[in-house]
DNA sequence: TCCTAATGTTAAGTTAACATAACATTAGGT
DNA sequence: ACCTAATGTTATGTTAACTTAACATTAGGA
């Protein structure tokens, strides 16, 4: 992140939602429009989606985008 | 944005919600830890803030993401 | 075991999302 | 009309969020 905020992160359940739809990383990728790496990156943690994604994501995945994308304290 | 749809746009309420809880750009910035320039591009339209500026926003305008921030046809 | 689907990794490039800063404009109160 | 707070504008720079692409690894079924 640009903003650095020490002793902050956000943290998705991007994959345990898509595993629970029995959703694979490259049907997700391309229902939302990103690319497979896109999804990988996000799952992993490698950085944090604009809104426009994240609410893709929280659309197609059929959760709010507070659900999905928690702003946690370390 | 980055990922070219053409046909589709993010529109925001965050000055609706901001002014309505009688909050100045800049204390609304400061609140989220971002600039006042960034409030102002975000209301403006100029560009949609990551999900970590969104999760703060929406909680410090009460509301959630979704609401703040709608994905519409044009 | 072999094949394939799914997932992961790395690199290199582009654009959008931020920041800082300095100055201009508008709106409202006295 | 004046003052000040709030808002808007423009420019320049940095970093994160994407893309494409090529290849490596893992997991599971026939």
């Amino acid at each position: 992140m640009y903003i650095k905020d020490k002793g902050h992160t956000v943290i998705n359940s991007v994959r345990e939602k898509r595993t629970y739809l029995k959703m694979t990383q490259d049907g997700l990728a391309e229902k939302v429009q990103a690319t497979r790496q896109t999804i990988i990156a996000i799952e992993k943690g490698n950085y944090v989606p604009s809104v426009l994604l994240a609410l893709r994501i929280a659309s197609i995945l059929e959760c709010k985008v507070e659900e999905l994308f928690r702003y946690e304290k370390i």
